[in-house]
DNA sequence: CCGCTTGCTTACTCGCGAGTATAGAGCATA
DNA sequence: TATGCTCTATACTCGCGAGTAAGCAAGCGG
């Protein structure tokens, strides 16, 4: 297999320290969880592809509800982060927005924010699903305000910002479900155009002549 | 709880036809997949629910993934009949676009479309996926189609079809996530204005003065 | 050398849920 | 009354996977 290299390695090379082997076990469940689905993930297959044993995962995490939490949580903050990054580069709202929609997408392609779009709400515990819909939000507000201030700086056309944030974050959150590494485009390709798409919009612009 | 009526009632009113049980059995199911998951969702709720036992179940069902296939088939189903019925109206393409879209969106907001959002692979049995991956690759089809005929007429900016119809599908199978029946839009509300939003992109008019 | 901790193992428990064996109730035909 | 079909229930089996018990090896302070 080696689907991912580990700091296990049969038998040797044990020094790596503790926050590395999280990590580890981290980047499987977060590729599993994806490929076959939060339920039919066994502790058992994740600890198999890291060369160890169930329990030993048991000694880094509390339950299997920590690992999933843990992955939303870093896939929430990939997104967070691509977002606020963008917005601190000052050009114009339109910029900003344009940017941090193309990191959002980009995202998407990798495990942990795959994870957000394709783990929902029922395979969490109550405390987690707080966490998630918490996450969520702050990027939805986010996207929102960028939104709003393009809005107000003429580059975006006045409408109802709660549905195109749905609709835009709908787009790009569904590129988790097709995006195929070894497809033609890469995740920078698939940012820039479809948020390009999406700001233009795919109507033809109206004939010159009446 | 009365989630759906059922036509077992308590031991009474048991003349209702098979096929209607087995529809009986498919809403409950598909409402349970949606919810909680599908491998969450045990057949013995899904029967209790429906005021009968589980064996009465596999009376009617082969086992779980039938259910499930058959779930997924019939939303797929919805969708494209959607299409297929807006195809029809002998309008201009672009209309027959949006009026395929605006119906897609609708049928999003329902158990049947629902599942075949959130249901996703790993869930399927063998079959079933390559069921799933039929019937999807034939409703992009359909779209990709009226995409390009709306482009042949000159209605849509040419682009590339393929990203577009990913992104326009995902911005309308996202409503399945976000959707809320007690909100303040409907169904159809949604998807014409999600529609009209996607044709329109977010982008203002370049102003009238250079 | 002893005792303690850390990291990992083997070998369990235990509950849940898919699917089944079997039987009984109701009805229809003979 | 006997036969047999349809529909449903009670009461199982059985495997899988989350989580645990208990112990073993290696390092480290004394």
């Amino acid at each position: 297999m080696a689907v991912e290299q580990s700091p296990w390695k049969d038998a040797f090379g044990r020094e790596a320290d503790r926050s590395e082997k999280r990590d580890a076990v981290l980047r499987v469940a977060a590729q599993s969880f994806c490929e076959r689905g939060v339920r039919a993930t066994s502790l058992d297959d994740v600890a198999e592809r890291l060369n160890i044993t169930k329990p030993t995962i048991y000694h880094y995490f509390r339950n299997k509800d920590e690992i999933l939490v843990a992955c939303v949580a870093r896939g929430l903050a990939m997104i967070d982060d691509a977002i606020a990054e963008a917005d601190r580069e000052a050009l114009s709202a339109l910029d900003r927005l344009r940017a941090a929609l193309r990191r959002y997408a980009e995202v998407m392609t990798m495990d942990f924010g795959m994870c957000v779009t394709r783990i929902s709400e029922p395979d969490l515990s109550e405390e987690g699903r707080t966490r998630f819909r918490d996450g969520k939000r702050k990027i939805d507000g986010r996207v929102r305000d960028l939104l709003r201030a393009c809005i107000r700086e003429g580059s975006i056309r006045p409408c109802d910002v709660v549905l195109a944030t749905f609709t835009i974050t709908g787009a790009l959150n569904w590129i988790a479900r097709w995006y195929d590494p070894a497809g033609p485009l890469t995740g920078e390709e698939i940012g820039e155009r479809m948020v390009a798409m999406l700001l233009a919009g795919f109507a033809a612009p109206a004939p010159p002549a009446g």
